[in-house]
DNA sequence: TTGTAGGCGTTATCAC
DNA sequence: GTGATAACGCCTACAA
């Protein structure tokens, strides 16, 4: 019963709203106008030198009759004629992953920006849901190998798909690629490099045979040594774990001058647990963790971590690009993995640092 | 050929494909029938009792083209014809909440059984993307307050909503509401009965004027006293703070009997914290938290946790119902909370545990 | 049991 | 400059 009308005059057009939504028609007939006109008008292709010009006091005309019924375009109706959606498509597997959060948040801002609303799906399997929800550009964050075959055929019906996995190769679609390991390794050698006493933290971090705690292993045995059982410290997923863990290495009378931490999110908890033992981190003790995420750039001190080159912005300007069709799909994108250098472990970062 | 995009490599050939969607035109062609047949046969409508029947073999004939062309039906045009996308859209303000992450998955499941589209929206700003992405039914899991009128705005327009929110009353949408601080209060109660020395851990822990640990203040003053400042946790909203803040606790010499957490994941740290200090928790301390989380209940020890009477799969069910026109939308739903009683305060759950 | 045709709300291609 | 009108792909009376 909320219904109040713009204050009662005269005109019999009460602007009563109806349950309809309404229509193109409906705006074209109160403007005096054709549809052609209105479509052409709201689009914007009116005005600007582009397309047909409608005249000023039309456009003006059409306008207020949009607005006077709110009238908003039917996505639907219009992806018909179009094809597109004017949509950008996440699918993330793991939602709980901070990773995963912050790959919605750069897709989302991006995509705003382009006027594409940018939607999830927390799925993992996206065959079945994708089949039937078109997106202007799919994000894919994970494939399980019964899926790979589903990612070419989605492709040839005419999908736009990106990937950001390690073990598909383009096929129609384009493919994201960020090697960590080379990265892990990399940043082991360099703490090394600057403390000879360095330990391990993560999960199975007493693992030598893969995953990211592997690259420790490998780097310390290329130098001819290996790690001290007090000297790893294998925990759960936890944060909670993570910071006992930190405690537990950090705690020692004879305690490790440096840690490298298997995630950014477990080097974080081990800073708090660092500081909550009174050490300066990146003076007392230097601390590194993987995946360059933002929490660590904005920590204090920053944390020095083993990323790939910007592939947020890098997948975000992607999705937008594709979307818009002003790129071809079908393309590889690897993204190099560096060693961002930062205050924990005693270096500030270069005034350069993009 | 190899063109850089913001950083990192991008190499390979756009594949040239078609890439034509087929529609049911190339179906009923193929399969020597008119488009109607195939409607009617891949909408399931041709077999069962209800409407026209398709012979059998014409039924598998249809069936064939479609599979060999791999026809998937065009939900935008559908979409125009019926007005309903087969999607349900969850508007979640705060993904980084895990309790946006439990309503995600209950509403997933539930809308996966009945062939509906769960999609996620990560934007705080939902008016601008639900004027145009139209859900068959849509929840949005907070209202800023200049946000309110949009709601009957969009509800006028047709859009099915339930909105989680204590702020605001059902106009044309349907409200999802859950007054936490009562269950809060009777949880204090409840701890104050059994133990006479109970502590608070959370952020603004030491508030008396609003939010969880006001219920906490409120009981302990309706009880003739006041909260000692060792009796006080204020930590941040991190997991590691939160375990942090369990430790100084429980770490004391003179320690608490019971610790009142104002959300199930503070609980969980302060578990987890409390073990770690060789207590065993529901014996030597009682610790309960709020929200009545799946990962309270996963815990070992159960975690005790205030918390309402199955919102989530009430919620599910009904964006549901609502989405496929079982359940008209403006009403108004009430969620009581209550003290779920676990073995993390001492009482194994009844076995009639719902 | 099946086909024909009209219409859903848009956009695009013409004429005028 | 503007207006008919034909698509777009699908569904569904109704006719056959």
């Amino acid at each position: 019963m909320s219904e109040s009308t713009a204050s009662g005059t005269t005109t019999g057009e009460a602007t009563a709203r109806p349950a309809v939504r309404p229509t193109i028609r409906m705006v074209a007939e109160l403007a005096g106008v054709s549809t052609a006109t209105v479509s052409y008008v709201l689009s914007g292709r009116g005005t600007g030198g582009k397309g047909p010009g409608v005249k000023e006091e039309t456009t003006q005309r059409v306008r207020d009759a949009a607005e006077q019924l709110g009238y908003r375009p039917n996505q639907a109706a219009r992806a018909v004629r179009t094809g597109k959606t004017q949509t950008v498509l996440l699918s993330m597997t793991m939602l709980r992953d901070p990773w995963s959060l912050e790959v919605v948040e750069a897709v989302s801002a991006a995509a705003r920006r382009h006027d594409l609303t940018p939607l999830i799906m927390a799925d993992d399997d996206w065959n079945v849901a994708l089949e039937r929800n078109q997106a202007d550009a799919v994000f894919i964050d994970a494939v399980r190998p019964e899926q790979r075959d589903a990612l070419s055929r989605l492709a040839g019906r005419g999908a736009k798909l990106v990937v950001f996995d390690s073990t598909v190769e383009p096929d129609g679609f384009d493919v994201v690629r960020s090697d960590d390991l080379g990265g892990c390794r990399e940043l082991v050698e360099h703490l090394l490099d600057g403390w000879d006493d360095v330990a391990c933290l993560g999960p199975g971090a007493s693992r030598t045979d893969r995953g990211r705690a592997a690259a420790f292993h490998a780097a310390l045995a290329a130098r001819g040594t290996a790690a001290a059982a007090n000297r790893v410290a294998d925990i759960e997923g936890t944060p909670e774990s993570a910071y006992a863990g930190a405690l537990a290495l950090l705690g020692q009378a004879d305690r490790p001058r440096a840690v490298y931490a298997t995630s950014d999110y477990i080097a974080i908890s081990a800073v708090h647990a660092a500081q909550s033992l009174g050490l300066e981190v990146g003076r007392d003790v230097a601390i590194a963790g993987v995946g360059n995420t933002l929490a660590g750039e904005r920590l204090q001190p920053p944390l020095t971590s083993a990323g790939p080159t910007n592939v947020l912005g890098a997948i975000a300007e992607l999705m937008v690009d594709i979307a818009t069709d002003q790129r071809a799909v079908g393309h590889l994108h690897d993204f190099p993995w560096k060693v961002w250098e930062r205050a924990s472990t005693g270096h500030a970062a270069p005034l350069s640092a993009q």
